[in-house]
DNA sequence: GCCGGAAAAGGAAAATTTTTCCTAACAGGG
DNA sequence: CCCTGTTAGGAAAAATTTTCCTTTTCCGGC
């Protein structure tokens, strides 16, 4: 049987229908891939274990509860040494309303999307904590104006 | 009674607590929020029906799924008419492996992120996908050295 | 080709959780 | 102060998850 990253086809299987439709109980799933549920829940259990579904989340709708400002900033750091990156990382990670942070390109700078209830809100975030955190040598915010797609859910 | 975006402090605490931990059980959940089940469930539930919970979601580890490879695509756009942008974000919907999408700055550019297998699956996806877009008149890629944060969960 | 053993699947039942239904408490307006 | 509509609660029904044990399938060695 065809085993790609240790999974074979039905547990790839598994993966498509529970990304499709994340709330299918047992039953409804082991029916989509051709299994009882026994087996199934099984193998819903195992990729859990192994991490390969990492978690299951709530997805809010950030304007329903007043956060409906995304903001992209463009983090330039002073020095690239591995102590300044960690505390970086630190601070990024303990501020919440950073929702994602990624370490892009060759003259290593960080994408961040922030998110806020309001323009004021993010330039109070900006001046109060971004420009503050360690090893930060410049910022630059892009808001986000519209947009046009944002998924979980993975090309597998 | 304090509302906050038409909710009231149990809800926003019902929230809190899903998104902190999203298994939760109706039962675990009402102990926690200081209901009993009950009212605890309609609540969850018209915070369903009411999409400010959007939905649920499995979150699949990009790694161990063969997609370790987050690509930031900056798109220039041709024209800013109605029909292009239209053409374009019906495109990127119809994409998969364009995960988010983000009308952003004054000059109406597009910030994409795109997951793919390798770096060369992203140049095929680059050359014979993206850049044949409608409207697209430029691709400037860059590839995420590393992921410090993405979280789902947002700061209420 | 057949046997033994391991791995995966299946059925039935127990345990837990979700959902419904009906009753009780509470708040605001007349 | 009572009436009305809204929110909470308890008990029970329905559905789902989880366990346990049996059956089937798949391989490697003979």
């Amino acid at each position: 049987m065809q085993m790609r990253n240790g999974m074979d086809d039905t547990d790839w299987k598994i993966l498509r229908t529970m990304q499709a439709e994340p709330e299918l109980s047992i039953n409804a799933l082991a029916d989509k891939v051709g299994l009882s549920h026994t087996p199934c829940w099984r193998r819903l259990k195992k990729l859990e274990e192994d991490g390969v579904i990492a978690s299951r989340e709530i997805v809010l709708d950030q304007r329903k509860v007043g956060l409906g400002v995304d903001v992209f900033a463009n983090v330039r750091i002073t020095r690239h040494d591995e102590d300044t990156l960690e505390a970086f990382a630190g601070a990024v990670d303990s501020h919440p309303q950073i929702v994602e942070c990624f370490l892009v390109g060759g003259d290593s700078d960080y994408l961040l999307r922030v998110v806020a209830g309001s323009i004021e809100e993010y330039e109070r975030f900006l001046k109060k904590v971004l420009v503050h955190m360690p090893g930060v040598a410049s910022v630059n915010s892009s808001f986000a104006m519209r947009r046009i797609k944002w998924t979980t859910r993975l090309p597998i």
